[in-house]
DNA sequence: TGTACATCAGTGAACGCGCGTTCACTGATGTAC
DNA sequence: TGTACATCAGTGAACGCGCGTTCACTGATGTAC
């Protein structure tokens, strides 16, 4: 069995040389990941339980150390995989070309298809946890993406608008990795991010509930004014 | 002891006029309150524990069921008296009359002051939970006092702008109350809401951190487009 | 003012529960010759 | 191909813990006459 694997940062179909010792274990650990997943949409995150898991899973409950090796380690697992996959999909939304459109429709998907990985990553954060160093370089992959479709700007564009940031080219946001983005990319993905995420966010909340609008129209019209600025 | 006591929507001085025996209840529930909020900053919501609470105060676990029936209820409390502050605030800062520039810098005002009694009313939702009608109600107090600052437009604004609602009265939003806001104000305490919202969750649970920028600039030129719409 | 009674805040013991985690073990799977 | 050994997935018992909640109780505070 072939599958497509990340590779420095490339997708290629390479052969599978693990052992089947190696895939039973990716395996299991992807059902454990798995039924977290599904309790976590149960009844949040800060009840996953790995006896709870383990029971599901037809297994005692000391078995699951074996595959991760604490309770926190096996959240980490799922906070970095929920930031891959929004990696993921942005890379993939931009790989006709940059295109914020594609962009935000391909964020907006991702938040519905799952509102509780998307609370993983910007819900309420959990006092005193921080995410280890993969997992921001992960964030800063995303947010290089979106700088990439935000540097083409439109024709008339402000080039500097409203002064976020100072003048000097050490004032600029540190996010862009030697990225040489103008102050107006960096303010329009600033904007993009923080738009898109008030509408997602109280959407996926539940927040508009019974008021009687369609939240996608309202994404939309956020959209065309982030793309008019 | 004379205190400012709400009334019927009113704040009225008026004498104190309940026994020795009610005061040292609200006190002692106030306390317990207080001492819940410190461990909700401490370690989360979903960490909160009565027998904590109780042992912080000196008390045996069980007196607590004096005060608070469950820990569900002292939660519903909490999420109470967020919304209600929430609501006094919103609700103080357009005593002087509708200004949105004064509600948005209440709402960030509030915001910051108390990131955990903001992430309670404005994070993660837990599943399954269903604010009881009283706390609804509260909300929709507060969408009244924005629409009531959004229905004075800015001249030369469009009458109606993107289609978000329908063109029938039944398909306008539902939390007006009955209120007669034409769909432009509707449509604008909506960007108020979301842009602003989308700049202080992402700023209050850490994702700029490091970014190298005022996030409060960044509030405030959102804010300028929102009053330029 | 003093006495008898009612109210009620708080205690301590107890309930059952599920949690994360450790440990020594069994038995199946894979490896080397 | 067969045997001896190593690896390792999973078990069951046990650990200490803290949780929410109940119950019968004590003792202090307030009330009525």
């Amino acid at each position: 069995m072939a599958a497509r694997v990340r590779k420095g940062g490339r997708s290629v179909k390479e052969p599978d040389t693990r052992t089947p010792r190696e895939r039973y274990r990716a395996q299991v650990r992807a059902e454990i990941k798995q039924r977290a997943w599904e309790q976590i949409a149960a009844a949040g995150a800060s009840a996953l339980s790995l006896n709870a898991i383990a029971k599901q899973m037809g297994m005692s409950g000391p078995a699951l150390y074996r595959y991760f090796a604490s309770r926190d380690e096996l959240i980490t697992g799922l906070v970095r995989d929920a930031y891959r996959s929004l990696a993921d999909t942005f890379r993939a939304a931009a790989q006709p070309g940059p295109d914020l459109t594609a962009l935000a429709y391909a964020l907006r998907g991702w938040a519905l298809a799952d509102p509780h990985r998307y609370f993983l990553v910007y819900g309420t954060p959990v006092p005193g946890y921080h995410a280890p160093d993969d997992i921001t370089a992960i964030a800063s992959e995303i947010m290089t993406t979106l700088l990439d479709a935000c540097a083409t700007l439109p024709p008339g564009s402000p080039a500097t608008p409203p002064a976020l940031f100072g003048a000097r080219p050490e004032d600029l946001p540190q996010w862009t990795d030697g990225h040489p983005a103008p102050p107006a990319a960096l303010h329009r993905a600033l904007t993009f991010w923080t738009r898109l995420h008030g509408v997602l966010s109280l959407e996926i909340a539940g927040h508009f509930t019974g008021m009687g609008f369609d939240p996608e129209r309202l994404f939309a019209a956020e959209l065309d004014g982030i793309l008019a600025t």
